[in-house]
Parts: C-alpha cells; structure tokens; sequence
RNA sequence: GCAGCAGGCCACCUUAUCGCUGCAAUCCUUUGGAUUGAAGAGGAAAGUCCGGACACCAUAGUGCAACAUAGCGGAUAACAUCCGUCCGUUGAAAAACGAGGACCAGUGCAACAGAAAGCAAGUACAGUUCGGCUGUAGUGAAAUCAGGUAAACUCUAUGUGGUGCAACGCCAUGUAAACCAGUGUUUGAGGGUAGCACGCCUAAAUUGGAGGGUAGGCGGUUUGAACUUUGAAGUAAUUCAAAGUCUAGAUAAAUGAUAAGGCUCGACAGAAUCCGGCUUAUGGCCUGCUUUUUCU
C-alpha cells in the first residue's frame, strides 16, 4: 500500500464520509476507557490511535450528552455543528500526523453555542493534539 | 371595531458555494469507487395514553375470577375515536361539556331537621271491632311506607392470552451445563404456568443431530386500512367507482454550514416496524357565527 495512494482515496479537503465515521461499541468504550483528553472549553477531544483495518486514516465520532441537552433537536443542532466544524478543519490534522487514530469530540458546555465558537474551539484543539504527536514522534 | 365561539390553512423565503443519506442510470477489473440525475423529518415526528396490523410463544386451551367500556342509532380493520340525535348541566348567545345502562335481584349508605330514614322508638288530638288498630298534626326531598344513591358493593350487555421489530428469519464465527430426535424411566412426585381449579409443560443417563449468548452483516424496512383529482350515495362520520402518483428509510444514527438579499424578523420542536386516534407544547393567517354592554 502506498502512502499516496492511501492520501489519493481522499481526494476533496473538505468532506466527511461515512467511512471517515468512528462505529461500533466496542471502539467507544476502548476510546473512553483508554484514550487521551484534551480540553478547550466547550469542548473535549478524546483520541487514540487505532487501526481501522480499512484505509481511512483518522475516524472521528461526535458525542452531545443527554444529560445536558434534553431535546433531541437541540443534541441534533450542536452534532451537526461540530460536525461541520470539523469537516473545514480536518486538512490541520490530515497534513500533519502519522498513524491511525480514533477522535471522539464531546460537547461539555451547557448551552447552545454559535458556529463561529465552536470552529474556534475545534481549530485550537485539532492544533493542539498535532503538535503532542510531532512531539512524541521527533523525540 | 372590541370581546367571545367554531372551523380550515401555512410552518421564513430566494440565490450561490462547500458538504451528508439512501435510490436510479452510466462507467471502472472485483470488495468497492467515480460521474450524472431526481428525492430527503412533523403538525405535533413528542407523551407512550387507547385501538389495530405484523411476529413469536400450550407458560398460548377451558371455566371462574379480574379488568375495560356504557343513552339511542350509525361509521370503521378496530377503539375509550369519529358522526348524528335525545336528555342533563353551563352560558346572554354562538356553543361547550357529561363517570347519561339497571336500585319493582339482593346487600349497604344517607348531612341538617325529626321520636323514628330500620331492628329500634313513638308526642298531641280524634276515631275505634279497645289490639302500640286507624286517621290527622308536627320534621323533611322522602315517613313501619315507598323514595334517593350504582365516581357503594352488585347486576346486565359487549370485549380482553402474553410479549413487543432490541419481535422474528437468515449468514459468518463457533465452546458448553442449553436445543431437537431416538432409547430409557416414574407415585408424572417435586417444579413451572401474571389469581384459583382443570389442563398443559418438565427429570437423570446414553446415542446421534444441530448449534447458543455477546459483538458484526443481511432481511424484516417501507406500496400503504397510502396520497391527489373527479364523479356517485349519505344530514354527517364515511363508503363506492374511475384516472393518476411513488412520496425519508438513518443505524454513535443522514437535512447542515457559509455569503448575499428580502419581509410580517421566523414559535413548539427531529422519523427509528407501520397505521387510526387521544393528550400535551406552540407562532401566524383566513373564513363563518354570537350580541349582555360600549362606540359609530
């Protein structure tokens, strides 16, 4: 398998496929029990690397907590927000790792927040889980 | 015009760019991918309160019990829903609401007043076949006589098995104490069966077959008591006929973001097996009706 034909399978910037979609149980209970936390509030990323067995090279999972959003329209409308977020900001992380790796975004913030804030607050945390990982792999 | 009552309709819009989900067509060597095309949440999708469809299970059957419903007539797959109508209550009216079957089958209950609303007593006067026999007065809605009451037991009629698509079927993986069939064995004991009785089910051992749970994939899964238009029957709910349409199928769960413009500045709120209702949340528009009072 070679490298650039694992990066030519993705060939837009800005999308978010269902593959790039973290599934199964088993996979979030290893992501909350083993996994890494960086905040930046709002928000809370959750990431360990992880082999897909597939070629997609990071999944990602967006989580809203029943327990602070009671309506379903309301865990919906903050989903979707990150969701977005991510899919304009993905080319910070797909540029600058190497490995596979499982994300988890959780919403921890109790009301409903803007896109604006919630780009700034993904941006910061896609940044600041790149530069730990450069970090490891240089040292 | 204000106020009130009833019914119906809509659910910010337009354009551009970047994305998401399944579907169809075409292309590529397959798993799969690419391109194009037409689609893509609600009136309540909600609460899970009723009624069904569908699926499985004798732990599913029968009788009793229990529960639900309750004028009368109709509609429906069915209902506690809907329509019509009578009666009652509320309101000035338009209208709304109703736990509206039966107390000459039985049992019970009854404030105040009254001697007494049953198992215990009887005031005054009069009559008398001299017996607390009869009448009148007095209390009360009702008095040794019937009434009232069934959101009192009860009776009557009708209906109700249970569990829910995480049902259920299949595939791949694949170890048993579980499953199926035969043999075998018994007072079918003990145990199980939402209440009771009957009934039903059930053991160890051994041989063979088949293969659980958990996680995964596929089916179930969207063509349906469907929708639109027209005609006919009916007071109406609704039914019948003809023509046309295909209209969400996700599964850590698809509808979003950005930019610009407009207006009345956008409420409640997100499909999860599917339908019919009910209830609750909620912005706006339109139509019809009522007239106690006030204004013109």
């Amino acid at each position: 398998m070679e490298p650039e034909q694992s990066m030519g399978s993705i060939k837009k910037e800005h999308t978010f496929s269902k593959k790039e979609k973290l599934k199964g149980k088993k996979a979030f209970e290893v992501l909350f029990s083993e996994g890494k936390t960086l905040k930046v509030y709002p928000l809370q990323l959750r990431y360990l690397p992880m082999d897909f067995g597939d070629e997609s090279k990071v999944k990602v999972a967006v989580v809203t907590p029943k327990r602070k959003f009671k309506k379903a329209f309301q865990r919906n409308r903050v989903k979707r927000l990150l969701r977005e977020a991510f899919r304009a900001n993905k080319s910070l992380v797909f540029n600058n790792i190497e490995g596979n790796f499982a994300l988890l975004f959780l919403y921890i913030g109790h009301t409903m927040p803007t896109f604006s804030e919630v780009e700034a607050a993904v941006r910061e945390l896609l940044q600041n889980f790149v530069k730990p990982e450069l970090h490891e792999k240089n040292s």
